[in-house]
DNA sequence: GCTCTATATCGTCAATCGACGATTAACGAT
DNA sequence: ATCGTTAATCGTCGATTGACGATATAGAGC
């Protein structure tokens, strides 16, 4: 049981990774994180203003939108003619336990 | 004072923003989150061992090591022959601060 | 000096990414 | 019905990634 988080079968773990690499992914690049950070400054925003705060053409912070939003990341509630983003909180406890287990880990086992 | 940790001034933010992406990217790969966990699991391990452990050719290995490295994700110990690789605490820490930020927002913000 | 072992690097190739402008879609307002 | 606004999608192009085998490097041991 204490190797129940630690320990998961081979297959399982695959797929984990996978999913993780995933996540990373969508966050591999400066733009998507800034959109993040917006998101955490204004707690909702829409995406006009994305694309005038990142500086990049519509298409392409569009395209960012939506690499996140297929991650799982943001969410997009439409509010016509706008869209309305926000951060996935679920998403966000994905991250944390995440980087809790590695954080426990190497607090444990690094010296 | 309060905002310190919120709202960075833009040219920070952006290099901010750039140096998480490289974190992200780093990991965005099932292989090398493999590895992480791998190291994870054992305390510290050999690159002939990952080898074998991820399945892939020993050169295509070898590329993603140096790219967590490179990230400062993982730390390598020469052993001639050998080299010894172990998480580097202060990436984990890095993104321990990260998403404990994300999460503190959102847990405040999104009500 | 060679040979063995473990890593790193090089060169190549297909696949994916990221940028853009142009176009399309969906609706509210006139 | 037409116009204006906002987003999404398409098509294209150069740059980057990820895979591999082949080769190079560095030291231990004979």
């Amino acid at each position: 049981m204490n190797q129940a988080v630690t320990h998961i079968s081979a297959p399982r773990a695959r797929e984990a990774d996978e999913q993780i690499a995933v996540l990373a992914k969508a966050l591999a690049h400066p733009a998507r994180i800034g959109i993040v950070r917006m998101l955490l400054e204004r707690q909702t925003c829409v995406g006009c203003d994305v694309v005038e705060h990142i500086g990049l053409a519509q298409s392409t912070t569009s395209q960012h939108l939506q690499i996140l939003k297929a991650a799982g990341i943001i969410l997009g509630e439409i509010e016509r003619p706008r869209v309305c983003y926000s951060l996935n909180p679920r998403a966000v406890d994905l991250l944390k336990t995440l980087v809790d287990a590695i954080s426990t880990h190497t607090t444990i086992s690094s010296r």
